[in-house]
DNA sequence: ACTTAATTTGTAATCATTACAAAAATGAAT
DNA sequence: ATTCATTTTTGTAATGATTACAAATTAAGT
């Protein structure tokens, strides 16, 4: 996969197997992995990998802007490579997350305030659960 | 203090001292303590206080719907009594918090999903510490 | 007062994350 | 290639917020 190789030397980061794994994987699963879920989903391929190497990479990452962390559930954080300003929504019902995409922060700070980044997160009944319960 | 008494007990909630001396603290306190905050705050009133009641507490008032949980920090929950719209603003420099007020939630969701709630977090420089930064 | 239910408390467990130091891998330079 | 320095990975132990749980206390209703 050169095109994520490359993509990490750009942002200065070493593109070791560890680290290519895991922004690669990152890429290709939208649906903002624990730092545990990518742990076990990659496993099989480096049975080596430590947990920590999981943490401290994302960390890396998200250091470097490569990636951004969703706060959205209360207990563990979630991770997403598309560092784009984009809100999040989590259905309490299924448990599933989706990406919500708002036109302009339209939001006024106060006055001599600087805004680095936006978090924008939304719980509630996702479409199919919506149906299911108002039947 | 009557009015928070009647307060809880229009929402189903018995006020017990505790309960009542945690309610107050929080509208008192617009500054999103955490749950070991007024755990702390609340020691020198009520000397056997426990921390498991103030959890046991916030998680009953979130419920009901007379708090709500401010995820902007990473590894602790905050508690807001102001249960309306708005957002939180957090300073990465000096650590403070701040509501921010926008006019409209004017965020289309996809077709047939439904909110229940929104959380608008955003992080950056403070008035104080920009200026302190641009100097 | 008595009985039952609700609340509070303390301790121990859980679980995500981090600290830390040793081991392994990589890179540069001779 | 071999050595040396640097970076990265790994495993284990620690941290710290939150919860589970059961005993103790308090309140409510009769």
């Amino acid at each position: 996969m050169k095109i994520y190789d490359e993509h990490l030397i750009r942002n200065g980061i070493r593109p070791s197997v560890q680290r290519l794994k895991i922004f690669e994987f990152l890429h290709k699963n939208h649906n903002h992995p624990t730092a545990d879920n990518i742990y076990e989903a990659l496993l099989p391929a480096i049975p080596t990998l430590s947990k920590t190497t999981v943490y401290n990479t994302l960390n890396r990452f998200v250091d470097k802007g490569l990636a951004v962390v969703v706060n959205i559930d209360e207990h563990e954080a979630r991770y997403d490579a598309n560092t784009s300003a984009h809100g999040h929504f989590k259905c309490i019902s299924c448990g599933g997350f989706f990406d919500i995409h708002f036109p302009e922060p339209d939001i006024k700070l106060p006055k001599g305030f600087q805004a680095e980044n936006y978090h924008l997160n939304i719980k509630g009944y996702c479409k199919v659960c919506n149906e299911k319960k108002n039947r």
